[in-house]
DNA sequence: AAAGTCGTTCTCACTGAGTGAGAACATTTT
DNA sequence: AAAATGTTCTCACTCAGTGAGAACGACTTT
């Protein structure tokens, strides 16, 4: 008779994953009242929850009293996708020895980028991307490398949404980007200019294991410094070339 | 009457977290049975809660039908502690180039230190420890800057345990190691020899936060070297001074 | 200093969500 | 083809989870 607000038929499970995903976009740190309502839950139980969180070491109070999530979340979350990450790494270490500009690894989750390592020093500050972070695939590199790979059908369904446009310069016209996704096909790199944000370009090509993208490399710069695309792009295949032969190597075990 | 096996009281909460905690040292990709069995969970409990895990998107079937911890939990994970990891990381990566050498940031969690970034190249790969990797205190230079910053009483029960001695050369003997913990509080820095691994040598000093040891910045490299140390000792010390100065600055806020 | 606001902690009677043995089936190994 | 191992799912039972609300603490406002 009253108001069917709650959603019903929520595990516990659910909703004890739903108080950590209360962070997922948050500040960092949040009070149990923020969590509840950000939960959609009621406050008894998410007290209830943020606490056996808390005792497993899921969450974490700090001096202020607010929770934030704790490491034993990000140690657990280091076992993700962790065979690409450890193989490409060093090679994306070295790529930035050699050029010293930003360099990125980037996967598709859903519709969305998610940058899964990136390398950068204090010099090179201003950044959209972050580890961690998402952007969308069709205004970055490594976005509409990742894009590139996916069937027609996928591709279509995509650029019919509402395009985001982060910058004046950003394309969004479904025909235009049809038309660009095709050449990343055939060249098997893209590069973006001020797609993202102004005075940035970005270089990307894909990492390609069993047949399949299971990533994107990439590379970003000045926009004035187009010129250098040709220089870098050698290093950027060779890296990617790299990576590929060491994601094929040994399978590392280790424990278990 | 029966057998007494089953963990009593154990709520649905920690059962799910139990499921996440059985991928904890594990080789990465596990059968159900298998969580089930390093769970201590009833195989229709596991069963019910990988699925729902997944739905979340928090583990990941792969294509051998075998589950890994999936890229949500990564992403939530990249939340914890990150004002540490984001301000300090630009200048480990600027100290990397300067020296070339493994580059470590390490937090004390319980009785080890906890990797919780690290910079190195494909030139330097034989390494004991891994970013989200765990290492005893004792036995590198980070876990003593972590050791040496607590107080007496938790360096007297952890040294009365029993530690290990990952090579023949790692000082064991509690009344050395409490002198050698006076000394890195004394001279505000460590350095082992061989106490992980022959042929390393590390360095290491305190950041201080608000008053506090938060993390260790450690520098690896070949043991013969050690002449070396003398050449990165500024180098290492002006990079703590610059994360620390950086961890002061404004909150640089984001979202929510 | 009193009232108001916001957050935390905890209790308790009620009930429906979670339980897990076990059946059926699929896949791989011997 | 038999055995071993793993997956998926059902169902009757009951115990763990529920959430309104009370009590309290720490602030800001008037």
């Amino acid at each position: 008779m009253a108001e069917p607000e709650q959603i019903r038929g929520a595990s516990v499970t659910s909703r004890a994953l739903s108080v950590l995903g209360a962070f997922e976009g948050s500040s960092g740190s949040l009070t149990v009242a923020r969590i509840a309502a950000r939960a959609q839950l009621p406050l008894s139980t998410t007290y209830r929850m943020v606490h056996e969180l808390e005792e497993w070491g899921g969450l974490r109070k700090g001096s202020d009293g607010k929770y934030q999530v704790g490491f034993r979340i990000w140690e657990l979350g280091q076992l993700a996708g962790r065979r690409l990450r450890d193989r490409a790494h060093p090679f994306l270490q070295d790529l930035f020895d050699l050029t010293h500009e930003n360099v990125h690894l980037a996967i598709r989750e859903g519709t969305q980028s998610l940058y899964v390592d990136k390398i950068y020093s204090s010099r090179k500050m201003p950044q959209v991307s972050r580890i961690g972070g998402r952007l969308p695939l069709h205004a970055t590199a490594v976005g509409r490398v990742l894009l590139a790979d996916q069937p027609d059908w996928f591709v279509d369904a995509y650029l019919q949404r509402e395009l985001e446009a982060p910058t004046p310069k950003t394309v969004t016209d479904p025909r235009i980007l049809t038309q660009l996704i095709g050449d990343v096909r055939r060249d098997g790199y893209s590069v973006t200019i001020e797609q993202m944000r102004m005075n940035a370009l970005s270089v990307a090509r894909p990492v390609v294991f069993n047949g399949q993208t299971v990533a994107a490399l990439g590379l970003v710069f000045e926009a004035h410094r187009y010129r250098e695309v040709q220089r870098f792009m050698p290093q950027l295949r060779g890296t990617v070339e790299r990576i590929e032969f060491a994601m094929a190597g040994r399978p590392l075990t280790m424990g278990e």
